[in-house]
Formats: C-alpha cells, sequence, structure tokens
DNA sequence: GCCTGTGAAGCTATTCACAGCT
DNA sequence: AGCTGTGAATAGCTTCACAGGC
C-alpha cells in the first residue's frame, strides 16, 4: 500500500487547509476533486486507513485528521539533518523550516568552510565532522541527501554508523545501505526525461482532465 | 509501462558512463547492480525496449544506446523553459544547463523585478510577460514549474494556451489541464513524508540490500 | 436519491523458473 | 557452464458496479 500512503499524505495536508477554512465534512469525490484522484480511490484509500465515513455526510475532517495523525505516528516529533546546502539544499531547507510544526530540522552541513556556521532560513550549517556528534545528540532518525553523486555514499555510511533509519536522496547514484534502511531516491534529471517521454508519446490522448 | 521508462532512462544514463570508460558490453546482473535493480528487470526491460543480447556476451552498449536514443526520440532536441527562479528553480536551472547535450532550457521566467534579465548559470531569466513570445518562438514543448502555490495555476494556463504538452511540476497543488498535456508531479514535502512513514514502520525489515 | 463500503474484475508490474543458445 | 528470452505465476493497484444505510 506505498501508493495509499502517498496519497494519504497528500489528503492529510489538503484536509488540513479544508479545516482551517471552517469546512467540517468532505464527501470523497470533493477530496478526489482537490487531490486531483478519483472518488472510488480516495474510499478505498480511507479503508485501508481504517476509518469510516457515514453515506449521505460523508467523512468527518476532524476525526479522519485525528485517524491520520495516528497512522503517521504523531505526535512525536520527527528530527531531521540535511547535507549538502547548495541551491537544492536551501529550497529543502526553507521548504522544512516553513510551518511545519511536527518535523524538525536540527541542522544543515556542508564541506565547503565559506557556509559553516552560517544561518539559512534559521537552520544552522556545519562541519560534515560534526555531523555524528549531531544524529546521536538529536536523536535524529531521517536524513536528507544533497550532495554530489561523489559524496553521497560517504555521507550515507556516516548515517548508517549512526542508526538513521530513512534517507530521503537526491543525489543520481544508487546507495549501498542495510536493508533495515528505508532510502526513497528522487532523480530530477529522470523526472524530466520521463516527462519528455510521455510528452512526446502521442498514445495518452484519452485520459481524464484532473492531473496525475 | 511507465516503470520500465524511468528504469530506461536511468540505464541509458549508467551506460553512456560505462560507455565512456571504455566498456563496451554488460550482462543484465552488472546493470543490476550498478542501477540497484535485479537481473531479471533489466532483462524484461530490454525486451519492452526491443533490443536484444547475446547470451554469454551479454549486451553491446554502444548499440543498446543508440536503440534507447531511438527509444527517447532523439536526436530531436527539447525545448525547455523553467518558472520561478527561487533556490529550488535554480537548483534545476544548474542541473539542466549542465553536461546535457541533448536538451536546451530556453530561459527561465521570474515576476522578481530583481532577478529579471540576470543570468543564471548562463541561462537568462525573464518578465513572465515574455512567456508565451518566447515559447513560441522557441518551439518549447516542456516546461518547469517551480512557482508558489497561488501562482502555479496562472503560469500552467499560459504553457497550455501556447501549447506545452509537458509539465514538471513543483508546486504543491493539482493543476488543471486538459487531457493531452502530461503533468508530473513532485512533492518535495510528500516524499519527506513518505520516508518518515516507511522508515518508522519497522514492517519492512525483510528487503534486500541495494537500495530502490 | 445520494453517498459509502467492498467484492470482483481488470490491469500493470515483478518474480520464478526454465528452455535454448554459444 | 553461463547467460539470455520469455511463458506462467504472483503480487499490487485501480476501476467497476452494486448492495445497503440515511
Amino acid at each position: 500500500m506505498e501508493k495509499t500512503v502517498e496519497r494519504l499524505a497528500l489528503y492529510r495536508r489538503l484536509l488540513k487547509n479544508q479545516y482551517q477554512n471552517g469546512k467540517t465534512h468532505i464527501f470523497s469525490h470533493q477530496l478526489a476533486d482537490i487531490a486531483g484522484s478519483t472518488a472510488g480511490i480516495v474510499r478505498r484509500d480511507f479503508m485501508n486507513l481504517g476509518y469510516y465515513g457515514t453515506p449521505r455526510h460523508g467523512y468527518e475532517i476532524k476525526a479522519l485528521l485525528d485517524c491520520m495523525d495516528q497512522f503517521f505516528h504523531k505526535p512525536d516529533i520527527k528530527n531531521l539533518v540535511l547535507v549538502g546546502v547548495g541551491n537544492l539544499g536551501r529550497a529543502l531547507i526553507s521548504y522544512f523550516t516553513k510551518d511545519r510544526s511536527e518535523l524538525n530540522l536540527v541542522a544543515a552541513f556542508d564541506k565547503d568552510p565559506l557556509k559553516i556556521n552560517l544561518k539559512f532560513n534559521g537552520c544552522s550549517c556545519y562541519s560534515i565532522d560534526r555531523l555524528s556528534e549531531v544524529i546521536i545528540e538529536n536523536h535524529v532518525t531521517v536524513g536528507i541527501i544533497t550532495v554530489t553523486m561523489e559524496s553521497a555514499q560517504e555521507i550515507v555510511d556516516i548515517f548508517v554508523k549512526n542508526k538513521i533509519s530513512g534517507i530521503l536522496n537526491f543525489a543520481p547514484v544508487s546507495l549501498v545501505t542495510p536493508p533495515s534502511v528505508y532510502v526513497e531516491n528522487v532523480d530530477l534529471a529522470l523526472m524530466l526525461e520521463k516527462v519528455i517521454y510521455f510528452s512526446s508519446t502521442e498514445i495518452l490522448k484519452e485520459k481524464k482532465s484532473g492531473s496525475k
């Protein structure tokens, strides 16, 4: 149910918005519209989540959000580190220091002496020499890698040695990790290749209008 | 065969490397190792691609690359535009102006007057007022969106009006597009949520070592 | 009538396992 | 023996379609 998890995270964000705007209930087809999905899938996803709505009234947003919080292991706060303060690293720092109350970017790291001890969006940048120390002291369990492909594996080795269990990797290399570590690779160049392929291919002219 | 296309793009990059390093042939299990996949999948992918190797000698890299170039509609060059020159936009500009000979980032766009007419990695930044004009003049068919969620749809509307057929979207909103436009959404916050979920979940303790 | 929950069918992707070539 | 190509089995995801509650 990997796909379901991805969508639940999306629904969660959308529903938080709706809730803040004063909405208390929502139908599967309404959520599907704003999520760019289908009513059937939304219902199936909630079925997997284990939350049940009521016919005619749909889903109660507050209760649904509580259920999702539990599903996503909240309310415990997740501590993160990011390594590689290039443009991409800085973009992610600004993403993850904004408003996202339940996740805490502890620090960023870089090998460039010019960046060390600077702050980016309020997040301190340290030398990679201090990476192990910071991970241990703050019980960091998730790391983001935005270094070059040459340096990625050495950072991963530090992560693994210090028992990080999840890695979001933007370096275009296949990382070597023990099976207990979850790695999500995001390869921006490949995503663009994919868009180019499927947009030039005229095969898919019969699709629905939403998106995704 | 969406997954196959994604992997073929990856194989292609890896094989180019191997080829430059003087390697002429490769076995399915070798490619699988560097791609973080399995020998069976590699063979199945090449079967879908329509390229056939020879038992005992594996695949001939040069011929395979030619075959892939054709599959990915090369050698025609793809013209791109990027809208939103924030940190993420700049990161992508530097990605896509580097070495990637067959794709051409025509220009970047932003609404911030301070950025207009500057160059980023050799790529000019113009006002969004000129977006339509540049798309048409350069026959741009793919656009990258790295603006805020508030501005994303208006950019998409300009894209659609000017017949762009593929969009790589980093704004965390569901875009409204006609069915003929291929949209790939990349939501960085959601990817992190996913990593957090699957790394805290202890369910997946029996996986293989490669990655992805 | 309108909306949910869900079995069943359909589709896509991966894995197994083995025949066949060199 | 070593490696490919591939049918068949399996697993995972989505869609269909409809019974049942309000």
